[in-house]
DNA sequence: GTCTATACAAAGATAGAC
DNA sequence: GTCTATCTTTGTATAGAC
């Protein structure tokens, strides 16, 4: 992949989540990489294969954040679910944004057909990974659990990404310590 | 406000819920109510003016549902918070609706600050009326509380939000059952 | 690979007749 | 209040030169 073609999906990346796939045109890309329009389709045909192309490295970039922990024999699950929370934590600063997959879950049926497959299997990744997790540590009593691995899955990722919907609304980064304080006390 | 107007806002609302505001226009809305788009703009001079009377709408909907649990003195906090919860359970069904603001939150900076502003405001509102139960309910000991009531409070709220985002994107109403169960088992 | 130029549709909005 | 007609800007996208 070109330098070029990275640098548009850095920055469409970014675009997302600030203001949703909707909003940002193809003029708003064209000024932020210092490229003309009609360069940006050259490397992404349509809108949609652009939107396709960020949502999958988003998704892997998460995933490859996770590999470290989960290949470490030594890790426990304290380790495994510390390193799921750290990519939220990374949020905190001052630009405000969201998950890319969450910004996009608000405006689904707006998006082109071959985008919401990839929400959807991002939002499925997800809950899966935590509910492997806690099926996991359910065995071993690593973790207390209270409720089945896929229900705790489930609240914990929901949880999260309410969590940066509301510190972006109400502009206040506890929300997420918060979230991530109270998930943990629930199972350490 | 005519019947017109109060269309408008009804079409707009459900729009909104599906697409995110960036998404529709004034083409849209027009064939949804069956009148010109010039005609919108007699009613709601601005998109802006209209998303504004939409959150207003839809904020003022949700704390009047509230409004009997509350002012029954014999309700109980197990009470209040089944009525809190039930909307959330309403949106179960086909259309996957998410919650108005939730889809504005993921596009906040795209929204005109007027909306911005009422976001905001939503947000606060409905966090400040958990933390309230939640602080009530910790004096008299009606619910099992982990964490401070403001904490607890985000913890609901968030999920909940999560909850329609990820329901919507794996299209299963599972996601809000699970995550208002789970949410249950933690208080009651 | 990037550019200029342009096509074509759709956007939000206004004027003025009825 | 609603309409037709129109304005202006912006949107995504393509053709073809360099």
């Amino acid at each position: 992949m070109s330098e070029t073609a990275n640098r548009i999906i850095e920055v469409m990346t970014e675009l997302i989540q600030s203001r949703g796939y909707s909003a940002v045109s193809y003029q708003d890309i064209s000024e932020a990489v210092g490229i003309r329009k009609a360069s940006i389709h050259y490397h992404y045909p349509s809108k949609a294969d652009l939107g396709v192309a960020v949502i999958r490295a988003y998704a892997a970039s998460l995933m490859e954040q996770l590999r470290e922990v989960e290949e470490d024999a030594n890790s426990t699950a304290q380790d495994k679910l510390n390193a799921y929370f750290e990519p939220y934590l990374g949020f905190k600063g001052n630009d405000r944004h969201v998950c890319l997959c969450g910004a996009l879950a608000g405006e689904y049926f707006a998006l082109p057909e071959v985008m919401q497959v990839e929400v959807t299997a991002f939002f499925a990744a997800h809950q899966k990974w935590l509910a492997d997790l806690f099926a996991a540590s359910q065995e071993s009593g690593e973790l207390r659990m209270s409720g089945s691995p896929v229900q705790v899955a489930r609240l914990f990722f929901d949880a999260l990404q309410g969590a940066l919907l509301a510190r972006r609304a109400v502009d206040d980064d506890s929300q997420i310590d918060d979230v991530v304080a109270t998930l943990k006390a629930l199972v350490f």
